[in-house]
DNA sequence: TGTGTCGCGCGCATAAGATGCGCTGCGAAG
DNA sequence: CTTCGCAGCGCATCTTATGCGCGCGACACA
């Protein structure tokens, strides 16, 4: 309990900071040396903000982005669902499923309509269809009833947050 | 035009290959030097093959993951709409004006009711609220309708892609 | 106004890692 | 049986990271 992440100390990200964020949440294995120079730095300082940053929680983790589509995965989905009580047990026990199925790779508690809105990465329709019936509605499962809503294509995916907004 | 990237040569993924992606979709930082030494290689042959993947476009991108809870920016919304005109020229000029809001980090075309899908990042409602009246619906819209989906909390967010699904 | 201190920059020396090269073993094709 | 090519290994060299010590400028305080 001895850093800002723990102690909740307030966090200040200056310009520098900024063009550090912007860059590495584009190339995340750019070397130390390449970034200080980009962002107008000698290596040490830009380090010691980049380690921060780490330590504040500011930059959470360092990541390979791979694409779907060449491994055979171009097929996502979005699943809108509710569960078939609404309370804390029933919640809690199907984010657990939900947390251990590969195939989610998003999954939100939404207001509205559904409880939940998930999406899926599958490979086609088929497969799709093999993961909903043997694998979310199986037997026992907490789900009332779903909708499906197929992904024509994607617009935009991006997991940067542009420095504008912060 | 040499490469499988270009070629569209078949790409061949191997157990190895699926060892490398799974541990550098966690940590994309690693050092060849662990990494050849988690996979249980040498750590030359491990670099040919994450070259490889590099090559051939599995790996797509490298990128710093930022925590937007802690740059003020926990308010995430779903935001569904639907055009004017569903016409390839008002798809294209939408989409176009979408991929520079930065606000916006998610954006499907989909099947259904709506026609687009997008993820919104926010600081709260009131900054959603502008987002959506000032920079959304502003006057020559394309949009004739949207509806707002607030998430109440994210269960599950991952950019892995599990290699037990490929 | 002088002075202590703290944050934040710099550059350098050393440790650690990446990269390129040649060598070897194994399996498929001729 | 031989040859070829893929994919492993280890080593030598070059690049990068990391851990110092140092200096500058801002700010608080006597």
């Amino acid at each position: 309990m001895e850093n800002a992440k723990e102690m909740g100390t307030a966090i200040v990200i200056d310009e520098m900071d900024r063009k550090i964020l912007d860059v590495l949440q584009v190339e995340g294995r750019i070397t130390n040396l390449e970034l200080a120079e980009r962002i107008g730095l000698s290596s040490a300082p830009c380090m010691r903000r980049v380690r921060t940053l780490e330590e504040t929680g500011v930059i959470n983790s360092y990541v390979a982005l791979v694409d779907p589509a060449r491994i055979g995965l171009g097929f996502d989905v979005i699943v809108e669902l509710r569960l078939k009580q609404q309370n804390r047990e029933s919640f809690a026990r199907f984010e657990k499923k939900v947390i251990n199925l590969p195939e989610v790779v998003e999954c939100c508690m939404i207001a509205g309509d559904w409880d939940y809105a998930l999406r899926v990465v599958s490979s086609d329709l088929a497969s799709y269809q093999s993961f909903i019936l043997d694998r979310l509605m199986h037997p026992d499962t907490d789900i009332a009833s779903y909708r499906t809503t197929i992904i024509l294509r994607k617009v935009k995916s991006t997991t940067k947050i542009d420095s504008s907004l912060f």
